[in-house]
DNA sequence: CGGCGGTTTGAAATCTGTCAAGCGGGGTGG
DNA sequence: CCACCCCGCTTGACAGATTTCAAACCGCCG
């Protein structure tokens, strides 16, 4: 019972509850099969081991990555897992996996219920819609935007979906991950994350202390990095807007 | 008859046919389905105008883009759609949309035929699942690729999917993008673009005359840009290879 | 106390972007 | 038929962002 945190099964309901509304029945399906947990440790893959399921997951607590690794050691994360969001059973005719999925810190999931009404089949349909507006976030995020823009546009995502799954606070939210893995994120190096960082503190953006990120200034847009002129002067791009 | 090519309804065919083997009765849909094309100019959006279809489409000759516009003027090319391609219709609730769908030269698509069937509906699953890897490609290929690895991993995407639609040849195709939209989609600028071709063709990795590409050394891997050292010396990343 | 992982800092190298101008082909209109 | 124009490709010089390499610092745990 205290083995885990008591509402880490709340955020399933949140999420899911939030994109469709949810019969009593699907409510209970998502707290019951939020009892079996299994955990997986942080830097273990999913998938790898034994441990297929048989269906889809829900991640109950800490995040997971999708990760794709070049054999000459560079990393690319591309896209987070974090609580309340589905990980769809890999399809068999999948074309050789392109990526694995790897806890980024100790992590639990349980096994995601059958979308046997109507309520569940849409929620999971809303959450698969999000995930891939996600991943082209990610691409516009890499293509087009600076460091600084980066960091930035990618903090507000992660505040975004974790209010989704009541896991932040109204300007902040706990995060379980390094700088280094910030970098394999968004492209970049953990010495210029480092420093980003630190600038985007002075310039009083957010605060980063014991774990906890607590993002200041909610309604005003980012500074682009130290670049001038027409892209210099202001604003997050458009459509980087909350995504619902 | 002559207002286009006698091969545009083949690409459908080619594409789906190679994901599930199709009844004759899909096949004849498909083909159908070719007969009413419609016709889309150069740098004109899709479902901006009225021209809502009511369904999914797919391309029967030219390149499309799913395309994200930053206030600022800064453009990114999400993803490509090339004949075989679908182009699912647009879920009503998705989020405000993300991105728009852009003719990257003149285009021709048609209907997507219902999936009444076995065949049809496991293709255009196949297919779907095809997109997703392709996304995930995209965004390993901004975060920690060079401008020169960019380049050539994208190419070489182009020609594998072509190759499928039945659209290029053993080591080439036709090329119809100008070089500052390959910067939009490779989040680089069209000066720089034209600068690592330049140094591709001095590598005797390409030619590009005549809006035709042709690969040379298919089997040999690239060598990245200027880089020294670890990464410098050598190959594509691992992943990078065929998707299928 | 020592070691370890993660964070900071500094200085220099390199990649990529910016600005600006020239070149070349194809189409159009006189 | 030719002049002209527009668009896309090329080139050069330079500025700026990001990486690389290396070392120091810090909190934490065994």
């Amino acid at each position: 019972m205290l083995n885990h945190p008591p509402h880490v099964g709340a955020a399933p309901i949140s999420r899911l509850g939030a994109f469709a509304s949810l019969s009593e029945d699907e409510r209970r399906a998502l707290r019951l099969a939020s009892e079996i947990p299994h955990r997986l440790a942080a830097s273990r893959d999913l998938f790898h081991a034994g441990q297929r399921t048989g269906g889809s997951l829900i991640v109950l607590d800490g995040w997971l990555g999708r990760v794709k690794l070049f054999s000459d050691g560079r990393r690319q994360i591309l896209s987070f897992l974090l609580p309340g969001d589905v990980i769809q059973e890999p399809r068999t005719f999948q074309p050789v996996a392109v990526s694995t999925i790897t806890a980024l810190c100790d992590t639990i999931l349980c096994p995601a219920p059958a979308a046997e009404d109507e309520g569940l089949r849409e929620a999971y349909a809303v959450s698969a819609a999000l995930d891939e507006a996600n991943l082209m976030r990610q691409i516009a995020r890499l293509g087009r935007m600076s460091a600084y823009e980066r960091i930035h546009d990618w903090l507000f995502e992660m505040h975004e979906r974790l209010m989704l799954a009541g896991r932040a606070g109204p300007d902040s939210f706990a995060m379980p991950l390094t700088q280094e893995t910030l970098a394999d994120a968004l492209g970049l190096t953990s010495v210029h994350v480092n420093r980003t960082l630190q600038s985007m503190r002075r310039d009083n953006v957010l605060e980063w202390r014991g774990g906890v990120i607590r993002l200041k200034h909610k309604g005003a847009s980012a500074r682009a990095t130290g670049q001038r002129g027409a892209i210099g002067t202001a604003h997050v791009p458009a459509g980087t807007a909350p995504l619902r």
